[in-house]
DNA sequence: TTATGTCCGCTT
DNA sequence: AGCGGACATAAT
């Protein structure tokens, strides 16, 4: 029997993308097991759903037999690929990720791989066309082609890089075209060649930089980085602003290329991407790979090969990097790592700094975490000694930490949400041919519009907000569901034409600015303004073109730049988040004032912080200007271990939206019910309670809220929930996610 | 009466 | 997710 050589299970279950739990199991065709062995990781397309429809699929595993009559089980279609797509730490990483996250597996296998494979393409580098010279051309002279202009420049340059050939990046340099080179082929004095693209071959001309001397922290740091390079191991770099965190990553890189190692740096948005781009090509001499969203399908494919297969040594990418596939990884950084977009919080809700610390550790490699603001997770490990807590208190050069300042606003008349004395020193400082950063976390032009006759406010249909104006725009605008209407001049309640807006934006402010300093130019930078493709590179330069000049904007400004002539930052509202509902207001807040405070004073003048406040004897506004983050940070761990609330507690977050108002809320109602029997003693279940916005995008939210200080139980109680959730939310329409170590809890 | 909309349930 | 089938509602 021929069937008797065949060591291959006859079944496989696969994991498709889709939002469901379960796998389902395939035949393996005998033909196909004949000449494949399939195995775990291997993509293939299989029948799913009505009529002919096929999906691409991943083996999870291959099985003798299966809980289904082998009459109902179809075979699979096609198999994709001849080797896992996946290696096996990266599916074992998925695999772990999707118990961990509660999220369908299909979904996170499938989140793991660039788009392109996704749907089923090949595993391959775009080819290029190249141009060699034959043997025959070789004896030709360009001169016998007198008639054919084109052609007779082709063959010349053809014959000039004899040895390498002309590639299509040549060619355009050159200004030579392909009708040219076809003509030749014909005539038989050149051919053509596929070649693999490879990261366009631009040698880095510039001149590679000459290393900073390192200060005492710094080498101290780096030596024992590079002291953990052979094994796992968490070290928190924490770094005041301006302390050359960067710097220690670039030594420590240089390092681990000498070894032939590859690094993965992650950063938290594509914003931070070109500018550490530039520092990382200024000082090596290897393929850097970037990895974001706005990349193409085959921009992404081609970086995720030359990662695979070894090609580049350096990755920068953002969250979803902590996936690729890499041929000889030695160490993973992970940059400003409090900030909160490593947090997927949409569909498979992972935290890319957590999964990057369980990836190093199956690999046995180093994480370096940087912040000049660690996340209180971070700094409870620190403490904990579980990471290595590496400390930078000096600026780098002759740089001195800003001085904080509160101003109080009490009993204050503001001129536009300024404080006469806030004025006064801005003043001061143009005329010292300075520049001042102003901080408002607040887009558009103002939070409100209201009707002065009948008090009617401009709120979203869809959600249970208020719209903000954009002037400029002249529009309306949702922040929460992007949904926009035109800017109202009437009021739809009462038609009125006395509408006013209440409160300010970095739009207001930037024309409020351009009143009161008509010779200074006002730059804003925030997401509206830096849209266009290159805006925010255009406004950067600006920046750097002007002495004197003040800038204006969101959160956008506290992440990473380098504006070496601000001298002063003022925090309009420096309140925001004080009193916040969210138990990680405080942290927030702390996090984003030290961060855009430290963008003053970065060169070898004295920085200065005003704070603009109401509540300016809050113990932790004067912590925070006194002592500065770390002590506030220590506080606030001590508070949260009173509170029982994380890092000592774990948090898992059910949410359900509905169309219908009731349903959600009912749905988690009994889910509590259902989870009553199953508690142990250390778990605690808060709410169900409607989330803060109950209505967003039409749908109804409400929240259940688990916690125990240890996360075993946690994740057993969760595995039964999301089982109960899939019977129970079949036929009523009701979504439901699972968040866990939730960041946002309403 | 027929065309169009909405909800439900199923995929191996 | 994405689709078809069942049922309900609206147009002809």
């Amino acid at each position: 029997m021929v069937d008797a050589l065949l060591t291959q299970d006859p079944y496989v279950k696969v994991a498709l993308n889709v939002p469901l739990r379960a796998t389902y199991d395939y035949k393996i065709p005998k033909a196909l097991a004949y000449r494949h062995h399939i195995r775990p990781g291997m993509r293939v397309k299989v029948p799913f759903g009505k009529g002919d429809r096929h999906s691409i699929g991943l083996v999870i595993e291959t099985c003798s037999n299966s809980d289904y009559d082998d009459a109902q089980i179809k075979p699979i279609t096609a198999l994709l690929d001849e080797s896992p797509i996946l290696s096996k730490e990266l599916f074992d990483l998925c695999a772990w990720a999707a118990r961990y996250y509660h999220h369908p597996v299909g979904e996170v296998f499938f989140h793991a791989l660039p788009t392109s494979l996704r749907k089923g393409e090949r595993p391959e580098f775009r080819t290029e066309t190249w141009w060699f010279l034959t043997a025959e051309g070789k004896a030709t002279t360009a001169e016998s082609l007198k008639n054919a202009k084109q052609q007779k420049a082709f063959l010349e340059a053809a014959q000039q890089h004899e040895e390498h050939g002309l590639s299509p990046h040549l060619l355009t340099v050159l200004e030579l075209t392909t009708a040219a080179a076809k003509g030749l082929e014909k005539k038989g004095l050149v051919r053509s060649e596929q070649r693999n693209f490879i990261k366009s071959v631009e040698t880095h001309a510039h001149q590679k930089q000459v290393p900073p001397t390192l200060n005492l922290e710094q080498a101290a740091a780096t030596k024992t980085i590079l002291a953990m390079r052979n094994e796992f191991g968490v070290a928190l770099l924490d770094g005041i602003t301006g302390s050359g965190k960067t710097e220690v990553f670039l030594r420590v890189i240089d390092a681990l290329l000498k070894e032939d190692k590859q690094v993965l740096v992650m950063v938290p948005e594509i914003g931070l991407t070109p500018q550490t781009l530039r520092r990382f090509e200024n000082r090596f001499n290897t393929d850097i790979v970037l990895m974001h969203s706005n990349m193409t399908d085959r921009e992404r494919l081609d970086a995720w090969l030359m990662i695979e297969q070894g090609e580049a040594k350096i990755i920068i990418g953002t969250r979803s990097s902590v996936f690729i596939p890499t041929a000889n990884l030695g160490l993973i950084i992970i940059d400003e790592e409090h900030d909160a977009s490593y947090k997927q919080h949409e569909g498979f809700r992972y935290h890319a700094r957590d999964l990057a610390i369980k990836r190093a550790h199956t690999q046995n490699i180093p994480v370096l975490l940087a912040s000049a603001t660690p996340s209180y997770e971070s700094l409870a490990n620190a403490l904990q000694k579980r990471y290595l807590w590496l400390k930078l208190r000096q600026r780098a050069g002759d740089a001195e930490l800003p001085q904080m300042e509160r101003v109080d606003l009490r009993g204050q008349s503001l001129k536009q949400g300024f404080s006469e004395n806030t004025l006064e020193r801005m003043r001061q400082t143009l005329e010292r041919k300075e520049q001042v950063l102003v901080f408002l976390n607040r887009r558009g032009y103002a939070p409100t519009l209201m009707c002065h006759q009948c008090g009617w406010i401009a709120a979203c249909d869809h959600c249970d907000v208020n719209l903000t104006v954009h002037k400029r725009a002249n529009k309306l605008h949702c922040h929460h569901c992007d949904s926009h209407k035109a800017l109202l001049h009437t009021c739809p309640e009462c038609h009125s034409t006395e509408l006013f807006t209440v409160g300010e934006g970095t739009e207001q402010v930037e024309g409020v600015l351009n009143q009161l300093f008509q010779h200074t130019p006002v730059l804003r930078i925030d997401r509206d303004s830096t849209q266009r493709k290159s805006a925010l590179t255009q406004i950067t330069q600006k920046i750097h073109e002007h002495d004197q000049a003040i800038l204006v904007g969101t959160q956008m400004l506290a992440k990473g730049h380098h504006f070496p002539n601000v001298t002063l930052v003022v925090i309009m509202d420096a309140d925001v988040g004080l009193f916040s509902s969210d138990f990680r207001g405080m942290e927030r807040t702390a996090q984003l004032i030290t961060q855009v405070a430290g963008r003053a004073g970065r060169s070898s003048k004295r920085g200065h912080v005003l704070l603009q406040t109401y509540h300016p004897d809050h113990t932790a506004i004067q912590c925070l200007c006194q002592q500065g983050y770390e002590a506030l940070a220590m506080d606030g761990l001590r508070e949260r271990q009173q509170l029982s609330l994380p890092p000592f507690y774990h948090q898992v977050i059910i949410r359900a939206e509905s169309q219908r108002e009731q349903y959600a809320m009912e749905l988690l109602m009994a889910l509590r019910q259902a989870l009553s029997i199953h508690l142990s003693e250390d778990m605690q279940i808060v709410g169900p309670y409607a989330a803060i916005i109950v209505r967003k995008a039409g749908q109804h939210r409400a929240l259940l809220n688990l916690k125990s200080p240890q996360r075993g139980n946690l994740h057993s109680l969760i595995a039964y929930a999301s089982n109960w959730l899939e019977l129970n939310t079949k036929n009523n329409r009701i979504r439901f996610a699972i968040d866990v170590d939730p960041l946002e809890t309403f």
